[in-house]
DNA sequence: ATCGCGCTTCCGGCCACCGGAAGGAGCACG
DNA sequence: CGTGCTCCTTCCGGTGGCCGGAAGCGCGAT
């Protein structure tokens, strides 16, 4: 795969002209949408003149576009043929009502996320200007074990996921994140227990998230949404049951067999049975 | 023999392997948002072996992923990198906290939309599920002037654009389209007077949209906005008022300069001089 | 004026890409 | 139980597309 300068035991390859046009989309990112071609070069490792033949290539198609100031940017072709990702488009698609009423709601920030590897993606987000300032952004990418959304989707991820990110560092972004891979697993714990995490100041000491599984048709765990609010005077009592309900609602949605059995009610008391026996699946 | 199917260089581009890829992800779009490695290699004109290989690579990167049925579909690191332009993110975000007080005002479908090239391409959507079918989805096109964004859109494109658009064809979506070049030029003179589009069954008989425009920081109309009611008793005067305010609102939070300048209010009276000074523009 | 930076174009050599062909897996049918 | 599809995967020799150093241009700063 990467045929980078390594050249090893006789037959070496540079890299493919694919991995070096997707190395010049990988350049673009948060807090660098915009490039100049040298940057763009730089950032992906190849010759100027390469990158500009690609870069040309790339704009003519509108994958790229290049502003006033000669930068390019992604392109709106490029974003698209993004849009039409199943678990962008599909999930957002039927999630929307219920995280706006959510948002309604509360006033606050409501997420939507899924997890790839070891992160959790956010995929929605809608965000009152007056509310916490919250570091994630949509497209961004946080740590499993340090957000409401991204224990929520460890919790039920499989079990090697699980291992592996117990095994490997746990960094903190405050105080407060969870470090230690005990306390972590006794959170997961609590997490498929409860079907609900609540995470007080381990992102921003001043905001605090309540996370809910949503589930698809397989009843398997496909995204995980959240509420974020001012961690100061918050009272979660008074939205977990929300949280819960639309993750329920979209679970259903969605065509989970569960949640469309139980006709919403008894959301107090979550069943553990199923929850738990999750974990090894 | 090798670029045979098109090595007459009559038909656009050469197949060089950067435009191999990218036909490969022009193979994805509203309506084949899975395709097998065949229907890929089909689509895009490539054998099947160069189609094996260039999506085993893209598979390996993110820029697809195999669905458990065998099928490839659009993978998430893509849509992250898409999520990137500035045409979308940047606008949304700040788009957003206004459509939701349009969505909740209206209940009905809120939407965002940007030109590319003749097309409108719809970047937001807010829809209730109980709300009028509308044909558009976030990602898709649709034609300029037979949409209520689409003509907002066209009004304030430079005179290069309308003039092509008014050359070419006017296909009809449905017996109320417009189709007949001097009414759309009279129209889309009524929206630079009006500052704002009024679309009744040209996309579907049962809908009616209500468009205004949106400005960026340097008073260019870079999208536009609309609601969607249904066409039956619809009162446009009370749904104007909001959809302007909104677009307004969406203008000063992109920084336009005259959207800050006039304090809202007088909405009943737009300047028209300098909406139609705009088209020179 | 001189420098530095970034962008664009050019072109010969070489090697990575191409794609036909062969083989395997799964499924429907007679 | 063969037969005929469709789809996927792998292999390999020939060659033409890609590579990237180098030179030239435009612009702003020093």
């Amino acid at each position: 795969m990467s045929r980078r300068d390594d050249d090893q035991g006789g037959s070496s390859a540079g890299p493919s002209v694919t991995a070096r046009v997707l190395g010049i989309l990988s350049a673009f990112g948060p807090g660098a949408e915009a490039l100049t071609l040298s940057g763009i070069a730089r950032a992906a490792g190849l010759p100027l003149s390469t990158a500009h033949r690609l870069v040309g290539e790339l704009a003519t198609w509108g994958a790229l576009e290049r502003g006033e100031d000669g930068r390019y940017h992604v392109g709106l072709r490029l974003w698209e043929v993004g849009a039409l990702a199943p678990r962008s488009l599909g999930l957002r698609e039927r999630a929307m009502p219920y995280l706006e009423d959510l948002y309604e709601a509360t006033r606050q920030n409501v997420q939507l996320g899924v997890r790839d590897g070891h992160e959790v993606v956010y995929v929605e987000r809608l965000a009152h200007p007056e509310a916490v300032r919250v570091f994630s952004r949509v497209g961004g990418r946080m740590p499993l074990h340090a957000t409401g959304v991204g224990q929520v989707l460890l919790a039920y991820a499989p079990a090697a996921v699980q291992e592996e990110v117990l095994a490997g560092p746990l960094p903190a972004l405050t105080p407060r994140t969870i470090t230690d891979p005990q306390v972590l697993r006794r959170t997961l714990a609590a997490v498929r227990r409860e079907g609900v995490a609540v995470c007080d100041g381990m992102v921003d000491l001043l905001a605090m998230s309540v996370a809910a599984p949503v589930r698809g048709e397989d009843e398997r765990v496909v995204a995980s949404l959240s509420v974020v609010v001012p961690s100061a005077g918050a009272e979660p009592r008074a939205i977990v049951p929300a949280v819960r309900a639309a993750a329920r609602g979209i679970s259903r949605a969605l065509g989970s067999p569960a949640a469309r059995r139980r006709p919403l009610g008894i959301v107090t008391t979550p069943p553990t049975a199923p929850a738990d026996a999750e974990r090894g699946a």
